[in-house]
DNA sequence: TCTGGGGTCCTAGGACCC
DNA sequence: TCTGGGGTCCTAGGACCC
C-alpha cells in the first residue's frame, strides 16, 4: 500500500499557524507582485474566490467578506514544510518528497498494523506538532492514493480526513465518482480529448484500449493507466539532485533599457549560481528567456529565449552572470517594454568532479570566492555582497504589500509569547 | 493600472554515423 | 521502373504537476 499525506490550502493554513485569531476566516496568499491568488482557506473558497485569478479582479469580494491577504512569504513556507516532512520521515523512511506540501509513504511491511489507526497518529502528530492539518488518501497504488486524498478532502467529516482504498469494490466505486479532469496527470488538454470520446470519469478511464493511450497519452499515460486499475506501476522516485535550476521573475513595471534587463539577467544568474552551490552542483548549460507582457494585447510583442552550452562547468556567480549576459546579447531587441525574464542551468553535475576542458577553464580563484561570499551573505543578509554589475540599491522591488514576518526563519520575527501566571 | 514561479517527462523529426 | 538497414544525439514542443 501507499500512502499520499496532502496539507491542506498548505500556504494559507501556514500563515494561519501564526495568527490563530484567522481561523475559521477566509483567507488567500498571493504570488509575487500580489499578481494572482495561489492558496485559499476553505472559507475562502467557499465564497467563490477561484485560483489563480487576478488579484485585482476579484477585490469587490475581498471587500465585501474580509478576507486576509497576504503576500507570498516563501522562506515560511519552505521552513513548515521541512517540519511537516521531518514527522512524517519519522512514521517510515520509504517516502517520496513529491512536492511542497505533499509527500507519498511507502506502506510495506504493515500488513499486521492498523492503517487506518497509523494515519490517525501521523495526522494528529503533524497537527499538534505543526499546527498543519493534512489529508491522507491509502491505496495499493500511488495514482489511487491521489484519489482517495480526493474522496477524503471533498467529505472530510464523513472521513475524518483519512480515506483508504481497501477493496476492488471501492477502486471501482471511487473511480466512478472520480471526474476525468480532477485525475492526476489529466490535464485539461488530455481531459477535453477523452470527453470527446465519452470519457467522462476515472473508471470510463481504466476501460479504454491501452493501445490507444499509449497512442495518444504516451507511456506516461499507459503507467497511470494500469497504475488507476489497481495494478503497481508507479514507484516511489527518490529525489535526488535537481536536473534544472530557474530563476525567473515577472518585472512590477515595463524595461526597455538593455542596461536595465542585463542588471535583472545578472541577478538572477548569480542567485541561479548560489542556488548550485547550495545543492553543491556545477552547470555546463544555460538557457535565458525575455518576454514582453503577453496580456498586453496593445503592445507590439516579442518572445525569445536561447540556450547555450558553456565551455566548462561552473557554478561561480561571475562565470554564469558573464555567459548569461553573453546569451543575452544575442536575443535581445530594443524597441520592446519588457516584463519578464529568467534564468535556467542545466547539465547540473557535482562540484567536486568536473570535466577539464582543452581549451578553457573554470577559474579556481572563484571557489574561494564564492565560499567567502556564501558566508557573508549567510551572516548579514541576502545580497549583501553583490556583483558590480548587479543594481546596488535595489532590494527585491516586488510588490509585496502584505507580507507576513519570517516566524521561523527571522531571528528578529520570532513571536513573543506574554505568559500570565 | 493590476495576470506567479518552479519543476518533470515524453515524442517527433532532423542531422548525423557506419 | 527499381536505390538498405540500423543506429545515436539533439532540439523544440507538448503534456503534465504543485
Amino acid at each position: 500500500m501507499f500512502a499520499l499525506v496532502d496539507c491542506n490550502n498548505f500556504y494559507a493554513s501556514c500563515e494561519r499557524v501564526f495568527r490563530p485569531n484567522l481561523n475559521g476566516k477566509p483567507v488567500v496568499v498571493l504570488s509575487n507582485n500580489d499578481g494572482c491568488v495561489i492558496s485559499r482557506s476553505q472559507e475562502a473558497k467557499a465564497i467563490g474566490i477561484p485560483m489563480g485569478i487576478p488579484a485585482y479582479q476579484v477585490e469587490d469580494l475581498f471587500k465585501k467578506h474580509e478576507v486576509h491577504i497576504f503576500s507570498a512569504n516563501f522562506p515560511l513556507y519552505g521552513d513548515m514544510s521541512n517540519r511537516v516532512m521531518d514527522i512524517l520521515g519519522s512514521f517510515t523512511p520509504d517516502m517520496e518528497i513529491y512536492s511542497i506540501d505533499e509527500a507519498f509513504l511507502k506502506l510495506d511491511g504493515f500488513e499486521h498494523m492498523n492503517v487506518q489507526e497509523y494515519a490517525t497518529s501521523m495526522r494528529r502528530k503533524v497537527h499538534q506538532w505543526t499546527d498543519i492539518p493534512v489529508t491522507i488518501g491509502i491505496a495499493p497504488t500511488k495514482a489511487l492514493t491521489k484519489v482517495a486524498g480526493h474522496v477524503a478532502k471533498r467529505f472530510p467529516k464523513k472521513t475524518d480526513n483519512i480515506y483508504i482504498i481497501r477493496t476492488e469494490e471501492q477502486r471501482i466505486k471511487v473511480l466512478k465518482w472520480i471526474k476525468i479532469e480532477e485525475v492526476w496527470g489529466i490535464g485539461r488538454r488530455y481531459a477535453k480529448k477523452l470527453k470527446a470520446k465519452g470519457i467522462h470519469t476515472g473508471y470510463d478511464f481504466t476501460l479504454m484500449s491501452s493501445a490507444w493511450v499509449k497512442k495518444h497519452m504516451s507511456v506516461t499515460g499507459l503507467r497511470l493507466q494500469q497504475d488507476l486499475q489497481g495494478i503497481p506501476t508507479l514507484d516511489l522516485e527518490q529525489v535526488q539532485v535537481k536536473k534544472n535550476i530557474a530563476t525567473t521573475r515577472t518585472f512590477e513595471k515595463n524595461y526597455t533599457d538593455y542596461e536595465d534587463v542585463k542588471e535583472r539577467v545578472t541577478t538572477f544568474a548569480v542567485v541561479c549560481a548560489e542556488k548550485l552551490r547550495k545543492q553543491h552542483s556545477c552547470c555546463s548549460a544555460l538557457s535565458i528567456f525575455i518576454s514582453t507582457n503577453r496580456e498586453r494585447k496593445d503592445l507590439p510583442q516579442y518572445r525569445r529565449g536561447i540556450t547555450i552550452q558553456l565551455p566548462f562547468p561552473t557554478n561561480s556567480n561571475i562565470e554564469v552572470a558573464r555567459f548569461a549576459v553573453l546569451a543575452l546579447k544575442k536575443i535581445f531587441k530594443p524597441g520592446y517594454q519588457y516584463k519578464r525574464t529568467g534564468v535556467i542551468v542545466h547539465e547540473l553535475t557535482p562540484d567536486d568532479s568536473w570535466q577539464q576542458s582543452l581549451f578553457e577553464n573554470r577559474d579556481e580563484k572563484h571557489i574561494p570566492l564564492m565560499q567567502t561570499i556564501d558566508r557573508l551573505n549567510a551572516a548579514y543578509g541576502q545580497q549583501k555582497i553583490r556583483l558590480g554589475s548587479q543594481d546596488q540599491d535595489r532590494v527585491w522591488k516586488m510588490k509585496q504589500e502584505r507580507l507576513s514576518p519570517g516566524y521561523t526563519t527571522k531571528i528578529s520575527d520570532v513571536i513573543t509569547v506574554n505568559c500570565r501566571k
